[in-house]
DNA sequence: CTTCTCATGTCATGTTTTATAACATGAACC
DNA sequence: GGTTCATGTTATAAAACATGACATGAGAAG
C-alpha cells in the first residue's frame, strides 16, 4: 500500500469531526453504519474513529440519497462494485507464477516488522 | 491557498489521535502550546483541533529535542524561520504595483462568498 | 383513508475524553 | 543544597460519544 492509500485510511476522525466535514448528522452517520454502507474503527474506548476514505464514502452516499437512491439501492451499488475489485484481483493474482507468489508473500512479510512495534503485534506475548 | 495546503490546515484531529499519531503524552503536547511552538484551534466546546501542520510541527518539536535543543533554543528557531517567511512576502509584495494589490485584494473579497455560507461568516446578524 | 416502511429526529442514561490547575519529580546546573 | 526545565500525576468539571428507545413525516401499498 502506498504512503498516500496508508494516510488515506488511517482511522483518526471522531464522529464530531465527520460532522462538520460532510454535513451530516451523527444519527445519519450511525445509521448508514447500521446497513454496512461503511465501516468505522473503534478505539480502545469504543468511540467510532474514521478514515479520509470513510469521508469519502459517507459524502457518496450522501449523494446518491440526494439522486433518490434509496438505501437498498446504493448497498447494492457497493456490493457490485466490490464483486468486480474481487474479479479483478483474482485475475491479477492468476496471472503470477508460483515463485512469484512466494516471493510477494516474502517480501510483505519483511515489510511487517517495519510498520509497528512488535508489541503491538503480538500483544501480551 | 491549493486544496492540498487547505486540507493540510484543517483542524480536525482531537488530542487522543494527535497523542497516537506523535508518540506524545497529553501533558507534553499541551506545555509545547503553553510555550508557543504549537497553536491548535478551539472548537465551539473548547477542545483543541489539531491539522496535519500541527501534527509536523509536533513531530519536528520531538526531534529537537532528542537531539538535545531545549525550548527556548526551538523558540528561537521558529522565530528566526518566521521572520525569513516574512522578508521573502514583502520583498514579493514590494514587487506589485498599487492596481495589483487592489486587483488581488478584490478576488480575495469575491472568493469569500464561496468558501462557506453567510450565516457562518456573519453570526447572529 | 388507514397502514406500513424508511430515513431521520429526539431524548435519556451511562461511559469516555478532554480542559484546567495544582502539586510532584528527576536531571542538570550553579 | 537550591533552581530551572520538561514532564508525570491527580482531582474536578465539562464536553463528546454510545446505545437504545420512542417519535415523526413522507411516500408506497393496501
Amino acid at each position: 500500500m502506498s504512503e498516500k492509500e496508508l494516510r488515506r485510511s488511517l482511522s483518526v476522525l471522531p464522529i464530531g469531526t465527520v460532522m462538520k466535514l460532510t454535513d451530516l448528522t451523527a444519527r445519519q452517520i450511525r445509521y448508514y453504519e447500521q446497513q454496512d454502507l461503511v465501516f468505522p474503527q473503534r478505539n480502545d474506548g469504543n468511540r467510532r474513529m474514521y478514515s479520509l476514505n470513510d469521508i469519502d464514502r459517507l459524502l457518496e452516499i450522501k449523494d446518491y440519497l440526494d439522486e433518490g437512491i434509496n438505501i437498498a439501492g446504493i448497498k447494492k451499488i457497493y456490493e457490485q462494485q466490490k464483486r468486480e475489485r474481487q474479479k479483478r484481483q483474482s485475475e491479477r493474482e492468476r496471472q503470477l507464477t508460483d515463485p512469484d507468489v512466494r516471493r510477494i508473500l516474502r517480501d510483505e512479510l519483511m515489510n511487517l516488522g517495519g510498520l509497528g512495534d512488535y508489541d503491538q503485534l503480538h500483544p501480551g506475548s
